[in-house]
DNA sequence: TACCGTGAGGAAAACGGATTCCTAGTTTCC
DNA sequence: GGAAACTAGGAATCCGTTTTCCTCACGGTA
């Protein structure tokens, strides 16, 4: 094969500069004893050219690849995505690369993208999964982070996003509105995500004194329960009888846009009537619903975020263990407080 | 360095086997001349040490990385994903990896991507966008085919969805129903998306001796423009009057969803007064609306495996050019037939 | 002036494992 | 029994950057 067109190769800009290829190298990576003069000449020619380093040839030398994998259970993406993208653009400031391996919840599919991903020698993998439930860890001989979904093994590196915290800003929250018969409304009763939202609620309402009315309502992750269970809390309420809560939450924003069309429909007044809470923030169900949803942002991207930068430390011999929590942030609107 | 565990070699098939490293090769790339009880043997090694060849030595005689970059303008997503992961899809099956870089409509992230791209000396590039408007090209010396969002330059490979078999689909659809009298109602008036849908749905119904009622709409992709845009279409109509229209075609299904919510408030029946269409398949909005959306699902995955496809061909020394159309599918649910 | 230390930059080896000639050994068929 | 065809191994090859020596020049010191 010719010489590729339109590729650099550091010899091109040894040859511009008038010097060697290691003197280039060398005047690039800082390293070696060089005179200032020569280092800023090799530059310039550099950057005349658009060197780009080849990664391959790189990766030869330094025995390494500067490639994360980032292996996601989820293909779907409503939750792993902003992960995923938070990942990725943290590892871009240090230069490296992601090699994406969805494998859609097959756990064969999953070990090919392992093997895959061992292959070619990534340095790390960032493991994130559909939900918060625990998954079995991955065997391979390079460091690995979870993030959103963490490992079953409690050694292994993790970040999940902080529910508890989450949930404690809402109660807070509500609390701080003078609402003190708080109904909860949950998604799926055998995922983490709703359970452990619950227990969290009915923690911090408990630490002030309060706690949640009535049990709570387990179903699934839908609109169409978010409505049916408001059914289920105010029971055989007719509208003019006091009402038995002055407050829902809801583990998801779906569940309480449902919610929301289901009050109004009652001709039950958000929030005067009943405050409504959601969860995670997703814009396109918090703003939508009417009123807007006060809610929490899990702020998965900074989670991402977070899982590669414990990647790149791991990488470079400094490796964390256990589970790390990712704060969450409330966010207030219409359907909590009146002024929107 | 001493050797990694758990990778797995070819010189590990070797000795499993009880060949040489040469014989492995050839057995597992179906080279050279060997008895096949011998590639068998080798076959069933490889299959028992689950060994993946590595994609760096690999690259090293084939003269090329087996690698392929996702480049993303649209960091959040809701269009480029299902576009990416389909292609990612498609390229796993070729023994090809992904590289992600998300430049989140950034030219100078975008760059830099770009650059980073070619120091990996990736094999091609699929370059997907926010929206369907045509966007510049990059420059590269390696094959790039544009996904969803086209190329400017026309010689360019692009793979862009049929926004018009689709809406021509929708406006055969409501014709079949009997309904003459449709309004258009778009998102955004300076998109592709919104004006060529239009185009389309005019041209359709034209086809047929129909014509669109009134003047289309256009305003911003949410569900709070849907619900004004009814008010529009539907002006100073009270019930119990003659309505202006009946049927409503939206631009995408928040809009539509927006529209049927309004439609309800003002005691107008869907579909049985006024048939709603939307776009997109956006299960989310579309199955939660009341009732569930008619929609066009634009099947973004296979457009994103149809991409990957051309570049695999283009890589393999037969390069596409032009725009190729990706066919949508018309999804019948209870916003046009009373069925559902 | 001779010697040594040091700074600057070049030459060449190392990096890595799959692939691919080329060749030797083995079988098969006249 | 010999030649052709087949089978499988040995060893070189692939790539561009990094890194390790080395050399050479220069200046300071004895």
């Amino acid at each position: 094969m010719a010489e590729t067109p339109g590729v650099v190769r550091i010899t091109d800009v040894a040859a511009l500069a008038g010097v060697s290829p290691s003197t280039v190298s060398k005047a690039l990576n800082d390293t070696g004893s060089l005179r200032p003069a020569t280092r800023a000449r090799v530059r310039e020619a550099a950057e005349r050219l658009g060197f780009v380093p080849d990664a391959q040839a790189r990766s030869l030398s330094a025995r390494r690849s500067f490639t994360v994998g980032l292996l996601s259970t989820d293909s779907a993406g409503r939750f792993s995505l902003p992960v995923v993208l938070g990942a990725e653009n943290a590892l871009v400031g240090g230069q490296i690369s992601a090699l994406l391996a969805t494998a859609r919840h097959d756990a064969v599919r999953e070990q090919h993208h392992v093997r895959s991903l061992v292959a070619r020698r990534v340095d790390g993998i960032i493991v994130t999964g559909r939900t918060t439930d625990p998954r079995p860890p991955i065997r391979v001989p390079m460091p690995v982070v979870y993030a959103f979904a963490p490992s079953q093994d409690p050694d292994d590196a993790s970040v999940v996003p902080d529910d508890a915290a989450g949930m404690t800003a809402v109660a807070e929250h509500l609390l701080s509105l003078g609402r003190t018969r708080v109904a909860y409304v949950g998604g799926r009763g055998d995922q983490a995500a709703s359970v452990q939202r619950h227990a969290a609620l009915a923690a911090a309402l408990a630490a002030h004194g309060a706690r949640i009315v009535g049990e709570p309502q387990f179903g699934e992750w839908s609109e169409r329960w978010g409505r049916l269970a408001v059914d289920v809390v105010l029971g055989d309420h007719r509208a003019g009888d006091p009402l038995p809560v002055d407050a829902i939450v809801f583990a998801s924003d779906q569940l309480a846009r449902g919610g929301c069309d289901r009050l109004r429909d009652r001709g039950v007044r958000v929030p005067e009537d009943v405050a409504v809470t959601g969860y995670d923030d997703w814009e396109v169900m918090a703003l939508a619903s009417r009123p807007p949803l006060t809610t929490v942002d899990p702020q998965l991207d900074r989670l991402g975020q977070r899982a590669a930068e414990l990647l790149l430390a791991a990488i470079d011999g400094r490796p964390a263990h256990g589970t790390e929590l990712s704060p969450p942030r409330l966010v207030v609107r219409g359907s909590t407080a009146g002024d929107s």
